[in-house]
DNA sequence: CATTTCAGCTTGTATTTACAAGTAAAATTA
DNA sequence: TAATTTTACTTGTAAATACAAGCTGAAATG
């Protein structure tokens, strides 16, 4: 035997392949997905079935559906899919993008007050603090500061992080999934370490995320404070 | 009889009374909403089409589902909704909001480049020029510039939009609903008639988004650049 | 009494079936 | 030939049904 039998549900085994597809130039823009009908014999599943991936496949911006005529592939977002659920890794693609750790991981108390609400469970346990730069050709875009609950993440400061995805570490290693999450934005002056991080010079504008960020177990949710240089990238998203 | 009547789904009815509920206090944040078998009972539908309205208050992060317990309500969140889907009016509430025409609407050509790629028959119909600034508690948040191409909107120029949503006009006058869109966004120095109509310094940091905003006619959207003070608030988004 | 098992609830996945509504091209009609 | 109608496709909505998987509390067990 190969690997482990996983339950994986057919739409979204479905989905990966079509996504795929998509992603390798299998199709191109504007080129009609194989009907729904069409995708039902091919996968030997139901339309239900069939329309969950394709929903999915709306949802990331992959497709859109016209009814009467069928499902057209779209363009692929060239700016940084950072508002869009995927890490900055598969946002932008490997190849440009380096991690650079300035902190951690290491474990500490959390910020108090935190900027969004923790449980008391979440505040007993402490958190697993983290500072990043990412870089694309060599300049920094990101500065991305990270709290995870240290909740049943064994071994997870030992790990090593350089040029690693977070959230590939996390689903791989941990199981851990993430699904979604809430994010605030605005426009601020950099100063002090932002401008050191992301070479930028006092009081130029960059942009200041605060995400909360969802996954599969329950009431395990992690934090992350970004500041981004948007003066060569735009961030982009699909609403 | 009251009024015409519409075909609007089952399960898009269902939605908008689960939202009201939501928003006017029915349900509180935490609280349980029904089983989506008591859903099925009391609006006398069946699962698939409970399951459909109940995706998209997910979607819309009204409530978070847990297989095995139900749907709980999530908290309503404080900023400004304005990169999920809905105008800015919903997003706010439309206690502390005032809308103020700066110029517009009148017909013109097009900016040439304009920042999204253009169809030959959105160009040749020039477009619906209009600029606006948002005012929240008297304060200018957004100063907003949209571009509608010019196609079967008739006599959209000599409307009211004073203290009126656009999208609610598209809506329930021409029958064009906002399905969802693209925006990408950056931090810039304030400056021109930035300064002028947000009321900031010049070089002080503002948010800058463009945003295309797809609609269910098909091949129609139109599109928007929006600046915005984020000193007072933030943006706020799902994803 | 403490622990385990189980029954009854919840949402998640999937099939099958049916018809409505939109699109486009072939067939018919003037 | 040109305009109209029909037909055959597409996606959209909806019902009825079934079982899997996760959670909770009551009942059975040690």
């Amino acid at each position: 035997m190969s690997g482990k039998k996983q339950n994986i549900p057919r739409y979204r085994q479905v989905y990966e392949i079509l996504r795929k597809h998509i992603t390798s130039g299998v199709y191109r823009e504007g080129d009609m997905l194989p009907s729904e009908n069409d995708l039902c014999q091919t996968n030997g599943i139901t339309r239900p079935t069939v329309r969950l991936a394709l929903d999915q496949l709306v949802k990331d911006g992959f497709i859109k559906k016209q009814q009467g005529k069928g499902s057209i592939v779209c363009a692929q977002p060239k700016g940084i899919g950072i508002l869009s659920v995927a890490g900055t890794t598969t946002a932008i693609g490997k190849e440009n993008l380096k991690t650079k750790i300035l902190e951690g991981p290491v474990i500490r108390k959390w910020d108090d007050p935190f900027v969004f609400p923790l449980s008391e469970v979440e505040k007993e346990s402490g958190c697993i603090y983290m500072e990043r730069v990412r870089l694309v050709n060599n300049k920094p875009l990101f500065y991305d500061i990270t709290f995870l609950p240290n909740i049943n993440l064994p071994r997870f400061t030992s790990r090593t992080f350089e040029n690693r995805s977070l959230f590939d570490i996390l689903r791989k290693s941990y199981q851990v999934k993430v699904t979604g999450g809430e994010q605030r934005l605005k426009a601020i002056p950099a100063k002090g370490k932002i401008c050191q991080h992301l070479d930028v010079k006092e009081g130029e504008p960059v942009l200041h995320l605060e995400r909360k960020i969802n996954t599969n177990r329950i009431d395990y949710s992690f934090y992350s404070t970004l500041f981004c240089n948007t003066t060569e990238h735009d961030l982009f998203g699909i609403f």
